[in-house]
DNA sequence: CGCTGCTATAGTATAATATATCTATTTGAT
DNA sequence: ATCAAATAGATATATTATACTATAGCAGCG
């Protein structure tokens, strides 16, 4: 049973619940794959997950210095790393921004709408888009490898607030 | 008759023909709107146009001051602005760069293929990725408004050469 | 003409994002 | 306990982008 939700994150949803499942994912994957998570990553991840939309580098940066500590730029650059490494993360290419994944540990490509009024991400597997995109690649003589989809719009309950 | 392509580019076409037919149409498109294709304007679009890699707005206002010119950040920006306001470049969100637009006029959402060999881009305009993507953002309650749909791979001319 | 308002350009500074490099420390393996 | 590798700390700097202020040129108008 996980409470990480694949479409549209709701309004009131359980978000702690979000939290502590991404959390145990994360610690399982990692003791599966004997990569350490360690307290600064673990730390970075619980920021990410804060909520369900991209946060910047230098946001999560200020976050982790929030009580007084001084972590530099590359503390927090390297734990992102090791997170979009191990697809504990996504960069959203269109926001120099990250978000935590809903589904880790499977590596199929993701897509995502981000909403322009409350921020939020929905990350989607859609057979159908990767389909369209490999078609459309092979005509134009194209070997896909790294697919960036990322829809701009309004999620409904945004546009239903008007 | 246009010279410029819409699949991959091939290694050995006439690109002053593509630069030349670009230009052209830039002029054309901006007449009928009342747009302003100033000297500045029409040289960082001549720059884009070198080649079809996507060119980082540093390198554009590097070739500018070419010739001792002293422009600044700003004056490049704002060139870039106004071109892609017209849909003459697109803005490659995962590279932060700039690549001519191969049909403008056209409002038309594009995808694009990035080879990273070779660093060319082809344009693409697929009903079929639309489509899927609107079936997806439908199912994820989702309206969309800008897809930004970028696919990293290789060119199959940079496969064939290994 | 002189005034006003508009657009484009220029210049300076700085913000925001990201990485290189070198050093120190911690960790796990033996 | 010792070593090698991985992690983290520190400093500097590179890269991308914008805010803010000022000026130039030109069209429309009284």
């Amino acid at each position: 049973m996980t409470s990480i939700i694949n479409n549209f994150p709701d309004r009131h949803h359980d978000h702690a619940a979000c939290i502590e499942s991404a959390l145990e994912q994360a610690v399982t994957l990692c003791r599966e794959r004997g990569a350490r998570l360690t307290p600064l990553r673990r730390r970075v991840l619980e920021i990410v997950w804060e909520s369900h939309a991209p946060l910047g580098a230098y946001d999560a940066l200020q976050r982790m210095n929030a009580g007084g500590e001084r972590n530099a730029p590359p503390t927090v650059y390297r734990a992102l790393d090791f997170l979009l490494e191990h697809g504990l993360i996504h960069r959203i290419e269109s926001r120099n921004a990250f978000v935590g994944c809903t589904t880790p540990g499977n590596s199929h490509k993701a897509q995502f709408f981000i909403c322009r009024d409350c921020g939020n991400v929905a990350e989607t597997h859609s057979e159908e888009i990767g389909e369209a995109i490999k078609t459309s690649a092979t005509r134009a003589g194209f070997l896909v490898e790294t697919p960036v989809v990322e829809i701009s719009g309004r999620c409904l309950k945004c546009h239903d607030d008007e």
